[in-house]
DNA sequence: GGACGAAATGGACCTACTGTCCAGCATGCG
DNA sequence: CGCATGCTGGACAGTAGGTCCATTTCGTCC
């Protein structure tokens, strides 16, 4: 209803089209998707996460509620397949960054900050409601790989699950009260912060 | 007057009566109560929080439902009142400490580090659930106060609210992952453990 | 452009949980 | 011991989730 056409606002999701050589996805299929997905977020981002009601998405979306079920088996696969969306292009964009720039400690941390700055309502909307950890478990999830491999590549045979939930757990807490505080300063300024304090600790 | 030390069950709560000059607990009131919070305490090791059900807590404390109103007035009012044992007892824990070993760099991690063990089943039916943000909200709140207070005494302008998450983000996720290993080595070495990283970095 | 088939619809129906209320029972308190 | 207070169990209303199906709409492909 109050939808304004040409608005420029980044949502979590992104191509639908995959043009393999696969079905080709009715273009029915993909306007559902799209509208409840887009309802879903911005519901998300007023209410947090457990607030939001099937009914409530689809009310927003001009979506039958019926209709819901056929595209999702409930609010937490929603949930999960938006997140996918931001997995895939963290991934991309840490991929994109590692080849110019492996040399430094950390390589990640730079790409993360952009990211998270660049989707900043999306994030806000995951962190806002039940703090980080829920939402973003995967992306702490891959992000642990990230460091692991980081610390057995540095010969450090610190490996250990300690040391990486330590790096891990600072710099999400770090983002997110980056976040939390409106993202004012710039995703360079934090990553050199934040690579001091990890580099060298608060000593 | 805690609960009997050797009784071997440890559970959330603590005493309950104040023996100030109010009215004193009905003893009916007070075995009701203790019934609800255990069996809640138990469920939620189970199943995790969200999945406990009202009706489950009182059929598993052998009370009628509409009791369970009388007392508290949801999941979350039973949830934040069992959780404020915990936090006293870790202020306590922490004040005592605070006495002999003001010396040493962040002197809460010790104590953390035995509380939370100390309270394994505790700590781990509030982690398990959601991850550890949610339940542990107040405790890192808490934290954030030690450790700003303390990156302040300490000259460091660095009071920034940055490196204060980065100290208790890192904290959280080293203790969690910690007892998600079952606590297997011993707060002190954790804590020394932890201490060497926030104070010198990975490098 | 038209036929076909897949997708959307909305409403019926069931289950489960929350929260309120109340009349009657039982139990600790003074 | 009497009474106030707490406990009980069931009724009731509201909300949400999830399934099913007859009917309609609308892309797709020929």
């Amino acid at each position: 209803m109050t939808e304004r056409p040409g608005d420029g606002h980044q949502h979590m999701h992104g191509a639908h089209g995959q043009e393999a050589n696969l079905p080709a996805i009715d273009r029915r299929v993909a306007r559902t998707r799209t509208k409840l997905e887009r309802a879903f977020f911005h519901l998300m981002q007023e209410k947090g996460y457990d607030a939001v009601t099937i009914h409530e998405i689809c009310d927003r979306a001009g979506v039958g509620r019926s209709t819901f079920y056929t595209h999702f088996t409930g609010k937490d696969d929603l949930k999960r397949r938006s997140l996918e969306y931001l997995r895939v292009e963290l991934l991309e964009s840490h991929a994109r960054l590692k080849t110019t720039d492996d040399l430094r400690p950390f390589g990640f941390t730079l790409a993360m900050f952009e990211h998270a700055r660049r989707h900043l309502p999306a994030y806000r909307a995951l962190i806002g409601s039940e703090g980080l950890s829920v939402s973003l478990g995967s992306i702490r999830d891959i992000l642990a790989d990230l460091v692991r491999a980081e610390l057995k590549g540095r010969g450090k045979a610190d490996g250990r699950d300690t040391t990486v939930a330590f790096v891990v757990g600072a710099f999400m807490a770090v983002m997110t009260q980056w976040l939390d505080d409106g993202a004012k300063t710039t995703p360079a300024e934090m990553d050199t912060h934040f690579r001091r304090l990890i580099e060298h600790g608060v000593g």
